[in-house]
RNA sequence: CGGGGUGUAGCGCAGUCCGGUUAGCGCGCCUGCUUUGGGAGCAGGAGGUCCCGAGUUCGAAUCUCGGCACCCCGACCA
């Protein structure tokens, strides 16, 4: 019997737990990276579509450019190499040979390579440097490419989605004639993250700026959405940053302006992962297994025929055919689970695990009544209902069903949320976990102190500022506004 | 990279302290019959380099030494 872990239990347990067992993914032989798993891959299948779908009416395109970096490029640009040394993956050779001793094989030394080449944790420089030869004028401008790939940071430890070694993303990188049009570029983007973020996962953030020391390194502005976890804790969904002309200026990508002068240009770069999987998951789903938001699941109803002999099954089949054709013809994906190797409990159980939305029970009782059972994953509510017009309960109760998730997930974090103005309070309330806003001096110095002493960092300065005077809780200095304060992933 | 823990069937574990028949148990898997409205029952069956290497011994999953891997907790990070 596959039963998880509780989340009052072992949060992390949990989650793990949960991963592998719904069939997201699983860890692999090689540490630190996972296998994503059909159902996993679905997930981010609808990540990609809509995401694509929107920066494409962004006006952005996608290309590709190459895994491995030369490592010269990472030099070029001081603080982004001191942000990405730590955890590189470098190829050193590229040459095996048959090892002396007959058993298996070697890096053959002949084959070392005259410069290494930095498996990329993510592209700003091989691009900016082909960014270089595409810019002449102000008429090559604006580039707007994204690019779908997988990125590589040597992390000291892992977890599933949350943080692996190899994850795939998206990373955009623009190119722009004039600062305030790139900042706007990044503005735009993270709209496009926070809209995507709450409509399609159904999973509340908040944008806004990270503090200087959480910037991107080589960025001159990072703009995040950040979401709330149910133990508390924090997760980055998405980053877009304003690079300013720091990656012109190390790859010299220059272009004429208007005014006929040589001018640096302006960058932005923005990207969100496979981690986005994670803070689905860990945003909604429960004791019982994956909650999906209907317009992310990779399925949306099941139906579950009960029966007692075949020639029942048959009876069911039927029945159940106009509901089928109901439902795919206003686009819901649906599977009708014959196995008959399982019984009804059983599937009840692993649909759940796996948190199809809707599920649809039909047995001898309902074609008596000419009804189907209806149940939603997010309550467990079951409802018997006319068989007549199922398709259009289904389509009306799926909608319902991702507002009400969103719902519940906002209210959770409102009710996480907390303004706080004294340090006691503060160090009390990290502790149990949630939203902290409060005032803060604006100084590395602070930031860092309250780090120390509580595992805090400052998630973000929202948006949507909360502007006041106040009093910075350990220094007492004056501030204009409050910033959002938690323990992060 | 520091502290702790664990490696025995696909998964989860017992056995290890105190060496000794043929290495067990639960789940899963296969076959058959009966079942099917919340993780079915019975019967039969398949499945093991006991993490790797060396040593001690008549004899090692068990003791000794060395190695490797993974997990958890910290520090670092999407």
């Amino acid at each position: 019997m596959a039963t998880i872990t509780k989340r009052s239990e072992d949060y992390s347990k949990w989650y793990q737990e949960l991963v592998i067992k719904a069939g997201l993914a699983e860890p692999s032989e090689v540490r630190g990276c996972m296998i994503i798993k059909p159902y996993g891959f679905a997930i981010w299948e609808k990540i990609q579509a809509y995401l694509d779908r929107r920066f494409k009416e962004t006006g952005h395109q996608n290309a590709y450019f190459p895994i491995f970096i030369p490592k010269s490029f990472f030099s070029k640009e001081a603080e982004h190499v001191e942000g990405f040394a730590k955890e590189a993956a470098v190829v050193t050779h590229y040459r095996l040979k048959n090892s002396p001793d007959g058993k298996g094989v070697i890096v053959d030394p002949e084959a070392k390579l005259e410069e290494e080449y930095i498996v990329r944790p993510t592209s700003e420089t091989i691009i900016w440097n082909t960014y270089r030869n595409w810019i002449q004028s102000y008429r090559d401008l604006p580039i707007l490419i994204n690019q779908w790939a997988n990125v590589v940071r040597w992390e000291m430890r892992t977890r599933l989605f949350l943080r692996t070694s190899e994850f795939l993303w998206q990373e955009g990188h623009t190119a722009h004639e004039t600062a305030d049009e790139a900042l706007a570029e990044a503005r735009q983007m993270l709209e496009v993250y926070r809209e995507f973020a709450e409509n399609l996962l159904a999973v509340p953030v908040i944008a806004g700026s990270k503090s200087p020391s959480e910037r991107f390194a080589g960025a001159i502005e990072t703009f995040t959405i950040e979401g709330l976890m149910q133990d508390g804790k924090a997760l980055q969904m998405g980053t877009s940053h304003f690079l300013g002309q720091n990656f012109a200026k190390a790859f010299d990508v220059k272009f004429l302006n208007r005014d006929g002068k040589q001018e640096y240009v302006w960058a932005t770069s923005w990207g969100v992962s496979t981690r986005l999987i994670g803070a689905l998951i860990m945003t909604h789903s429960d004791d019982n297994g994956l909650v999906l938001p209907p317009k992310i699941a990779p399925l949306q109803v099941v139906i579950v025929p009960i029966y007692k002999k075949t020639e029942q099954l048959e009876q069911i089949t039927e029945y159940v055919q106009p509901i089928i054709k109901g439902l795919r013809a206003k686009g819901i994906t649906v599977k009708f689970d014959n196995d008959n190797n399982k019984t009804p409990g059983w599937k009840f159980n692993e649909y759940e695990l796996k948190g199809v939305p809707v599920r649809i029970a039909v047995g001898p009782r309902d074609m008596k009544g000419r009804s189907v059972e209806i149940a939603r994953r997010d309550t467990l509510e079951k409802k018997t209902y006319p068989v007549d017009n199922v398709a259009e309960i289904v389509d009306n109760l799926l909608v319902q069903i991702q507002n009400d998730i969103f719902q519940r997930a906002l209210d959770y974090r409102q009710k996480h949320t907390y303004y706080v103005d004294s340090w006691e309070e503060f160090k009390q309330r990290i502790e149990e976990g949630g939203f902290v806003l409060a005032h803060w001096d604006g100084t590395d110095e602070t930031e860092a102190r309250i780090k120390e002493l509580t595992k805090a960092t400052i998630r973000v300065l929202p948006v949507e500022e909360i502007k006041e005077q106040g009093k910075d809780l350990l220094t007492g200095k004056l501030s204009e506004r409050r910033v959002v304060f938690a323990r992060a992933y």
